[in-house]
DNA sequence: GAAGTAAGTTATTACTCAATAACTTTGTTG
DNA sequence: CAACAAAGTTATTGAGTAATAACTTACTTC
């Protein structure tokens, strides 16, 4: 397997096992133990640990991204709100990893910028700017309608992330068939 | 100074070190160093370091609710959201840790839930409820303006985690003054 | 002043983990 | 087939860390 597939896989793994761990509980060792090399290896793919924990964070805002912006493709206004809206939802409930992901994202980011490394959440800012802009356009580049979408998807992530059950009160005002996988 | 004193100065310490570097990332050894005391004594204080965790995390949960709770006192409708909502802008530029130590539980949660411990998220389940149900009640028990007020608090948070500077277009459709402290 | 108790310490253990170095295998090509 | 390179391995290190055990002050109260 060449080692731009490797990486591939590495990145796959990276996003399984941050999802559940953060960054600090994962250990390169299950990383590699997923991908079914030896642990040593993976520093021959990636300079450190903290970039693969950036590639599998990339990936997953970019995903989330092409999800939205192929689900809002050729509609507009209220069509593709709802069309986004029912593209992330059923993004979440198939594959909880992702927003799992996400969270362990914006935490991680939190404490590098908090301790002065400004660089770590550079590649993560980018991609949000790429999900805001694609989100901006489809929604006929309304700021308020914008901010207001994904203020939407932030609750959603926290209370899943909480584990509040699908049919609690916290969830008034959505409409979840069901929670992420586990 | 009484252990009750000692925990409260703890619970402290570790808001402010766990804010910065996570769950796991955070050593008692920093916490203790903090507070001024042995880094076993803390386990004199607490079961164990999870223990530390959550009881940070409450309480900073709680303050929120406490600062929301009494911004809206006496007032309803449109007046009581932007009370609220100029509260919570205040909390974050004042005191970034508390938003950055939420999102931490929020990322500790959903891994803890992850590995399917479902007991370390209930009291913080039980905090945000609590916080729910007085921002419920200030916007005159309407649920969709309960979500609504929610998620907007939501995209600030990861807004402010991801370090977009204030001026950012990300930022368009709020009136934030200035970033939190770091 | 003895005796108890609450607050605190030092020393230690058992363990995990990112990263480096040195070596080996496998496939390709002149 | 020789020689090179790419893919991969084993062995190791050095540093950090939650938690336990055993010991020590300092204060109170009879």
């Amino acid at each position: 397997m060449s080692a731009e597939e490797r990486r591939e896989s590495v990145v796959r793994a990276a996003i399984t096992e941050f999802a559940r761990g953060g960054y600090n509980a994962t250990s390169t060792e299950v990383i590699a133990r997923r991908v079914g090399v030896s642990q040593p290896y993976l520093f021959r793919l990636f300079p450190n640990k903290q970039a693969i924990f950036l590639a599998a964070a990339e990936r997953c805002l970019e995903e989330t991204r092409r999800v939205l912006a192929a689900a809002s493709k050729g509609l507009e206004g209220e069509e593709a709100l709802s069309a986004m809206a029912e593209a992330y939802q059923r993004l979440i409930v198939e594959d909880g990893e992702k927003l799992m992901m996400q969270m362990q994202s914006y935490a991680a980011v939190a404490a590098a910028e908090a301790a002065g490394d400004r660089a770590f959440g550079e590649p993560l800012r980018a991609a949000w700017e790429r999900m805001w802009g694609d989100v901006h356009l489809a929604l006929g580049a309304d700021e308020n309608e914008t901010t207001s979408f994904l203020a939407y998807g932030m609750l959603i992530n926290t209370l899943a992330s909480l584990g509040f059950p699908a049919d609690h009160r916290a969830w008034s005002g959505f409409h979840i068939s069901s929670r992420p996988a586990e």
